[in-house]
DNA sequence: TCATTTTTTGACCATTTGGATAGAAATGCA
DNA sequence: TGCATTTCTATCCAAATGGTCAAAAAATGA
């Protein structure tokens, strides 16, 4: 992000092909290696060019692991960020869920990557954890118990309401490896179709409101 | 390691107190940095000893990191084994939940040490997954197949339920510090507490009988 | 066109790190 | 006690790796 100030010097085409292409690169090997596994020559030949090319366009291999991850959060979030308070309560969250294992699907390394930082104690998320994703949950949180004093859903914690659905649908990009390992699919689609199947039926039985006991 | 043949030659205490120090020590080093990310150098201080003790002991790293794995899998396993087709369907299976739970609790290390294995795509551990893990998760899947079929529990795909349980209650080891953040609570306990109380709500409700539509 | 800027890389360097060597200290055993 | 084995460490080495440098090649603009 150009800071504008001595030079707004734009940025050239060819500069921000370059940057894309390390970055799509690198998030290929991040993922499968994690920070201290990936090596700049690892990125570099996946990106098609020399070492000191990678760092002339980002100056570090920190550089782009933090830019790749600040670049993905906002995407990241977007499922639950969409979560309407005006929609109805089932309908809402069921959908929040479709789409958050939408996202393991198409998102499966971006999701190696988010876990493989907070598994290793989020040094450089730490902040963003207890402000804005804090923030963020607290307020849907909010809007799910809402809905539960409401009797539009069965009560249910909702903080860790939201925990369930981020492990769940978070597995089955995480693990993927494990998941496949047993279940052997004949197609990658199987697996999800099947998840989605089951983590519907769950999720509706636990919250419609007559299952309060 | 000696192979034993030419001389069966009992472990000495010393040796396997030592043996214990390291594995302990490197549990330690392999959870918060990952496998790349831990050095001799880290586990021998971790340790209490030189760098060329621990190699004098193990090897090399990479045995000290197979060894951990290959130790922990069988007290990891342990509550999935222990569910038995003879007892009472709902609580074999919330004892599961809360033996599980229990364990992202007190081997929270170990917990993160599988995940980031099977994160960065088990290169050691896929025989054992599509082997005796397969196997395994099969034959307790049938049980829970057999329970619905007779009508004790709702029907709900199996091996998807033991992969949302897996996924639940590691998520509060494996992404500590993101649940942390976020419900920044007074105690750890607080967390477990208020885990163990959802995962019972929502287990119980989607698997009583009735629920089925 | 030709000077200037940007892009690109081969060669190189310093540090980190896994591990080997050799020998000192401790221990066990006759 | 004295020899053999085990335990332990200081020191060194080679490979891997993050990053620098100088200079070539390509693009840009007057």
């Amino acid at each position: 992000m150009t800071t504008a100030l001595p030079k707004p010097k734009k940025e050239t085409r060819i500069q921000r092909e370059k940057r894309e292409v390390i970055l799509e690169a690198a998030l290929d090997v991040f993922a499968v290696h994690g920070l201290r596994g990936a090596t700049l020559d690892k990125i570099a030949a996946a990106a098609g060019m020399s070492k000191p090319h990678v760092v002339y366009y980002f100056g570090s291999k920190d550089a782009i692991y933090t830019t790749l991850l600040e670049s993905l959060l906002e995407r990241w979030l977007s499922p639950l960020k969409d979560l309407s308070p005006d929609g109805d309560p089932m309908t809402e969250i069921l959908t929040y869920i479709r789409r958050k294992l939408q996202m393991s699907r198409d998102m499966a390394r971006e999701s190696k990557l988010f876990a493989t930082e907070i598994l290793h104690g989020a040094p450089r998320t730490a902040d963003t954890l207890s402000g804005d994703l804090k923030a963020l949950v607290d307020e849907k949180a909010a809007v799910i118990a809402e809905w539960s004093a409401q009797g539009k859903l069965a009560p249910l914690n909702p903080h860790h309401l939201i925990f369930s659905i981020w492990a769940m649908t978070q597995h089955y990009a995480d693990f993927d490896i494990q998941v496949r390992a047993i279940l052997k699919p004949a197609s990658e689609d199987d697996v999800f179709d099947e998840a989605e199947a089951f983590l519907t039926t769950l999720f509706s039985r636990s919250l419609r409101p007559e299952a309060a006991e």
